[in-house]
DNA sequence: TGTACATCAGTGAACGCGCGTTCACTGATGTAC
DNA sequence: TGTACATCAGTGAACGCGCGTTCACTGATGTAC
């Protein structure tokens, strides 16, 4: 049996000039993070997939360093708006410490939910060198304009305004829920928790929210 | 200028024999884990600086993955000492319900030390495929003969006994707990909360565990 | 006590691979006149 | 309206690199007789 052909195909473009390179570049990166994570982000392979050579891309981007970066931004959005989908899905809750608890919950959920349905994204979006000056980066924003750092800190802010949380447990608040919450994410999407399902991992991402709730 | 020359120097080993290479082996590739984490782990450096030819692993490892997964065990080995020796500074204390929350404490604290102190060791033992199955086997365990997922349930067990955690709350604690932990701990070494210095950290490390006292 | 020999730890050379990056270039575009 | 030209997006070929792994081998060891 002869092998398939180690040609390369896919030219199949019929101008000179791409058109929009850049974001075919920041596409076909981000779909080979949502494959196999950061270390997927192979330069060589954006250009193929884009049907471009290599250098190409050293118009767009100055390095391999600068695109993973710009995934890894992209990536951040795509949780933040993982996130504005969970708080959308809630009720109209008129009391107001009831309504912010059950913000709070939807940030922690939708984070896990991402992290689950996209373990590649999520794993990139934490793998680029990050501090939290950077955390507000528009790039890294929803369709809210906010990261996922800033909705964290817009649902314990509400907590504070609904008399629900001391105003001052406030400072710091978002490392106790954000690491809560991180944790688990690493655990079950690449750490020993793996091996748990859905079901169990949404049971015990409900009690961790309940640990949250009570000690923050 | 002449650029210093490659030539590679280093036998000095007068036995053709090494003698314990398994060891040298994975001691090395555990030094190799210790700067630069998982990724660092390469099969021909390790052989480089034991000082043996790239091929001589392969009578002790089949290949890089199994070399890996050593490392990684004595990693979660060393995670385990690093809690030991944060309990063994315990004081006295014959209250128990007091005890068993200090023990618990100190297993929280002394992950997040190992975490800091460590950081290319950390990664690198939660780096490689686990599940709760293997989260018992003796090469992860540390003087006790106990690994930290052991540590930890036994530090839960004793506050059950001392009635200070019910019965019915006990199943499954562990995991709200290694989650709060283990998220801090990612956050402040390769995350958003890098910027931190120590005594922040520390600070919320300590926040942190009065949450899951609280709300576990 | 001496020697033949099986065992197997480590050698030396080579393989194919895919990567990031650089160089000098070519071809299409759009603007100035 | 037509044309010269600057701009710069993308090409094509090549680079050096270090990796994991395989092959046929050699040299030291220890055991059986």
């Amino acid at each position: 049996m002869k092998m398939m052909s180690p040609e390369i195909v896919l030219p199949k473009r019929s101008t000179y000039r791409h058109g929009d390179l850049y974001r075919a570049l920041l596409e076909a990166g981000t779909q080979l993070a949502r494959v196999g994570g950061p270390d997927a982000v192979v330069l060589r392979e954006v250009t193929r997939q884009v049907g471009v050579t290599p250098n190409a891309a050293y118009r767009h981007f100055s390095d391999r360093q600068a695109l993973l970066q710009a995934v890894c931004e992209a990536a951040q959005s795509a949780l933040a708006v993982a996130i504005e989908a969970e708080m959308a899905k809630l009720p109209k809750e008129s009391e107001p410490a009831n309504s912010a608890r059950a913000q709070l919950r939807a940030v922690g959920t939708g984070y896990m939910r991402f992290a689950q349905a996209e373990p590649g994204l999520f794993r990139t979006a934490f793998s680029v060198p990050n501090d939290l000056n950077t955390a507000t980066s528009p790039a890294k924003a929803g369709k809210s304009g906010l990261t996922p750092f800033q909705l964290l800190g817009a649902a314990l802010d509400k907590l504070v305004e609904a008399n629900a949380l001391p105003g001052e447990r406030r400072p710091g608040a978002e490392f106790l829920a954000w690491s809560a919450v991180h944790g688990l994410a690493m655990l079950v999407i690449e750490g020993p928790l793996r091996a748990l399902d859905a079901v169990q991992t949404q049971a015990i991402g409900q009690r961790l929210l309940d640990m949250v709730e009570w000690g923050i």
